[in-house]
DNA sequence: AATGAATGAGTATTCATTCAT
DNA sequence: TATGAATGAATACTCATTCAT
């Protein structure tokens, strides 16, 4: 990516976390990005054009953490907490500006620009479920990409409901989380 | 809920489901309810102060819905389906809407008030899991309203996932419901 | 005309003639106006809108002009001769602005609003010469209203030019007058 | 004229009679001259400053075709008709840009500038006048050079008048047309 | 409770102009 | 000469909110 393009996105990132959709103003981004007012429409046509940028590096760096950090080796019910733990992080860390993309989804109704970015995130957790199938660790009529799409969405949905309602309780948090893998490992068939 | 209060709501429902978020305005929802800008702010303290009570009205009508066509003496797997049905349709209807309610969560930092409007939304499902559980369609060690959370996060995934990708594509989406059920059925156990 | 809308249109009319079109913004109109910057959008839509007021506002005060200190028992020839007097003191007076009125007229593709608000000016003129007709001063077979119209662009074109080329030079000016009310009285068949 | 300085010239004279003073942005004229953002500042030191060089075209081309299609040897009677139709043919072509130009007047006040610019125009047509009065078409008291600004004048005005109010309608056109040969014949003594 | 005229703070966006290449 | 990316000042217009009636 071009490397203004990337300083816009990246600052854009931090100012709609800090600050909501509204209250966020493009000269609060240049400020951050280091350059000219003007400069950013030379880049992003508007505001909230930014929104698939920033999802996108939201993307590469799931994709890149779960990379780095995933030992592919490890029991597949080891490999399945160890995804559901990166969710929860990420959700905590990013969940406001979740929120803003998903609204701004809606808007740009270009929604092969939204598959084409989350394509390699489905594609990854794909792979890991087509693994675990090879070695028996899950049911055997499991369509390993589309089941992936399915298990990112609980995940995503069981951390935003924990950090939605229990906010600051931890202990809840870790309960949450249990329930989410046992869903999942059911789900996955990894019992049976 | 006060005669006034409920025209707001429902106009601003309109307003914001066909002008976003940012391009609806205040002027607009009070010429579709009927009354006099000043009007509004006996109501509502703010633009932004509508979306809980939209989110109200939104939840009620899933559960007249599911209380109104379901049937509690089906095999569990046909509510099962029947629910996801639900889902599907109310998404694919207010999807635009649920993501300005879901961005707007973060802003109100009262996430009590979120927790209270789902809670009857959970506990309809979670009642609906309690008998499965009891009739042994279910596995034994479920949680019925904690699972019911999951699961709701699970098929609101599913469908928005659906409506997001593979649009106008009937064929995709009956793809998409028949994965998330057979996911759903395993996660819950009533498979084993 | 609403006393607001008065206002906002005599500090238009001093701001365009200070500033220029470019350079005059809403912000001073107000200022000079008293009002708020929102209250100006209450009664005109843009800041170009303003412009149709203004020329009303240029006609009206040229007619109140004309109706004051004409005689109208004065010989023709000694009318013609104050009107043009009047014609050359308001484009001096308002040149730059009826240039901004004259650019202004061919962006609002309302030419009937134009058309009200001059009608009144060739209506007082072609009464002027529709009086002299009868009392044989001007030739017969002249047609009053149609007539002032012309006389009018005569001798608004004389002004204009005068003071573009000839700008601060007295001596050229008179020259001026004298030959465009020569022009006008051989035109309207005077000496014939 | 330097090959460069009239492709932008030209290129103006159409983005500012599409699009008017202030949507006109220098962007769309340098487009349209096939050149570069920062060649315009190499030749016109602002975007304001091209007028006087549109203006000098338009004289230009009014010459040019008066010099063409005008038989000096027909009646006078005859040549003034025919100027009359050039000149509302180019107030009918020009009126939106001729707005501009006069709108333009007042900003720069350099006015020997637009002298120098329209004085081979009142030449022109003063040596048509000079010549008829040679001919005893006119009458003798006559100046032709300063008659001329003020016969340019009617002609303009009564043309903008005829394209301001009675746009499209032909009839009212050919009337007015008439009415001002008329009221110039007169004034200039063809008939006594 | 209801009104709606008035407010005025707030900002995305534009675009004339510059300047390093 | 020519370029066009970068600049950043400048402003029309919007609209949530208030308040006198």
């Amino acid at each position: 990516m071009d490397d203004k393009k990337k300083k816009i996105t990246l600052s854009a990132m931090k100012v709609f976390q800090n600050k909501g959709l509204e209250k966020a103003t493009v000269s609060d981004i240049v400020k951050g990005a280091g350059i000219a007012q003007g400069t950013f429409y030379l880049y992003f046509p508007s505001k909230l054009s930014v929104m698939p940028a920033i999802a996108e590096v939201l993307v590469e760096r799931t994709i890149k953490t779960c990379e780095k950090s995933m030992d592919w080796t490890m029991p597949f019910e080891n490999q399945l907490e160890h995804f559901l733990e990166i969710v929860f992080q990420f959700t905590k860390e990013y969940r406001d500006i979740y929120a803003l993309i998903y609204a701004g989804m809606g808007s740009s109704k270009q929604l092969d620009v939204w598959e084409a970015i989350y394509e390699p995130y489905y594609e990854l957790i794909g792979n890991m479920l087509a693994k675990a199938k090879q070695r028996g660790d899950v049911r055997d009529q499991l369509i390993p990409k589309r089941s992936a799409a399915l298990l990112i969405g609980l995940f995503e949905s069981a951390a935003e409901q924990s950090f939605l309602y229990d906010n600051a309780d931890e202990k809840a948090i870790q309960l949450k989380k249990n329930e989410a893998l046992d869903f999942a490992l059911h789900a996955l068939g990894c019992f049976s």
